[in-house]
Formats: C-alpha cells, sequence, structure tokens
DNA sequence: GTTTTATTACGATTTTTATCGTAATAGATG
DNA sequence: CATCTATTACGATAAAAATCGTAATAAAAC
C-alpha cells in the first residue's frame, strides 16, 4: 500500500501536538499530567497515543537518560493548513469566504482583532488590483 | 446510557447530508449516483450509512410506493456551527480570528466576497460600540 | 399470476482510533 | 549490589466508522 501523502492527526493526536507546540518538547508524563486536568485517561493511553504518532512520523524523541522528550515533528501552520482544507471542503463546501463569515459571527471578536482582519482583506484587494 | 447531547455526523454523513441540503429529498439511489462520481463506492454502503443516519434522527424519510424518500432532518446552519466550534478548538486554539485569518491568508477570495466580509466586520465594530 | 428487476433490510467484516493492563527495564535509593 | 520506583514497551481489547455481500421484498413487466 502507497503510503497516505497526506496524513493528519487525529483529534487526540492534536490535543498532544497542541502543548508540544506551545511549550517545546516534553516527557509522556508531562502531556498526561495536562490532559489528564481536562479529562481523565490513564498514562499508558497517552503514551501508547504518543508512540503510534512517533511512527507515523508526527513526533521525534530524543532519550535522555532513559526519559524519552517528545517533540512535534510537523509544523502547526502546515498541520492547520491541512486540516482547514479538508475542514472547509467537508464542512463549508469549499468556500472560505463562508467559512470566516460565520467563524466571526459566532465568536466574539476584539477590536483590535477584528481591525486586524480588516487591514488583512485590505492588503489581498490590494495586491489583486 | 444518557444520549449523546450534540452528535455530529462524520465525514460520509455530512457528504450525504451536503446533496439532500442542496437538492432536497432524495431516493438513496440518488445519492448514491452521486457520490459514486467522485469515488467508487458500493450501493448498500451508502444505504446502510443512511440507514443509520435515520436511527441517529439526522435524516427522515417518507415511503413514496415501496420507495423511501430521505431527508435531512437537521439543519445545514446548525450542524455547521456545531461543527465549526468543535473545529475551531481543537485546531486553533479556540480562536476565530486565527481561523478567519487563514482562511482568507489561503483561499482566494473574490473582492466582492472580501468586500461583504469586510462589511460584516464593520457592522460588528459598530454594534459593539 | 408468474417472472424479472430494482430497492431495501440485515448481518458480518474490516479498518481505524481510543483505551487499558501487564511485563520489562533503567535509574535511584539505601 | 539489592531493592524499590518511575517510566516505557507491548499486546490486547473496546468502540466507532466504513464497507460489503446476501437475503428479502415489493413493484413492474410480461
Amino acid at each position: 500500500m502507497p503510503k497516505d501523502p497526506n496524513p493528519q492527526p487525529t483529534a487526540s493526536e492534536l490535543a498532544i501536538l497542541a502543548i508540544l507546540w506551545e511549550d517545546g518538547p516534553q516527557p509522556v508524563r508531562v502531556i498526561h499530567e495536562r490532559l489528564s486536568a481536562e479529562k481523565e485517561v490513564v498514562y499508558t493511553t497517552i503514551l501508547k497515543t504518543m508512540q503510534v504518532m512517533l511512527e507515523r512520523g508526527f513526533l521525534d524523541r530524543e532519550s535522555q537518560g532513559r526519559k524519552h522528550i517528545y517533540r512535534a515533528a510537523i509544523a502547526r501552520e502546515t498541520t492547520q493548513d491541512s486540516l482547514l482544507d479538508t475542514f472547509v471542503n467537508r464542512a463549508f463546501g469549499g468556500s472560505a469566504k463562508k467559512l470566516a463569515m460565520r467563524a466571526l459571527g459566532n465568536y466574539k471578536t476584539s477590536k483590535e482583532d477584528l481591525d486586524e482582519l480588516k487591514a488583512l482583506i485590505e492588503k489581498i484587494e490590494k495586491d489583486q488590483s
């Protein structure tokens, strides 16, 4: 079987990646503690998931003594882009505009963020013409 | 077991819903034809999925003679909102703004759509102040 | 009314993901 | 160096989703 050209992390995997992206390389222990705060889960469940992620190429690791320090092997931005692409097609018929409008309409956004967004739009319009 | 308060359609189910939302109630036959155009799939696979969706409350159906005409039992908008909420949290740390900016940055958007978006932002800013 | 055909019903299998329990092991402690 | 403890390795199970094959059935065609 020709391996999946565009493998995407699952929801559980993404939760792990989020921590590694944010705080840098960590041992399983830390990831487990963090995730347990939200939802009780057994240590080996996280460990197993991280080992699978290692196989799938989503994580790297380094041995420090007998401890393993894991780090994200895929970039946050490209991963998000890939997920976004899947999502916009799956749920919004491929319309990024519809998705963006819904996102803004449904969530409270600060004035600063709105201005930033407006600036981006104007920049795009300028570049287009 | 207390049933899931917020059940979400899977990717395959969403593909079926998309057609029903767009074109209105249809028999299994039509859905199968449409989806087969993109990816070969056996008729009974679609049928089974739709029967499961009926059980899950995602679809309704009406018997027309011996044919069953299925229709979406959940609204497109609320379904999208629910999926969007899950997605923004899962992949963008809950930031609708980051998601929106990425969507606009990654996909070509027409001037009309950009203007529409800008108008929405201005409306939100006005309402906030 | 009998045969044919299209459609649905049902059960089973496969695949993927999530989860856990037990065994092995390396390092720390005394 | 022997014992204890924390961590990883491994295999197994469970749960969810996707897929398919065969049987049943109702309508159509003759």
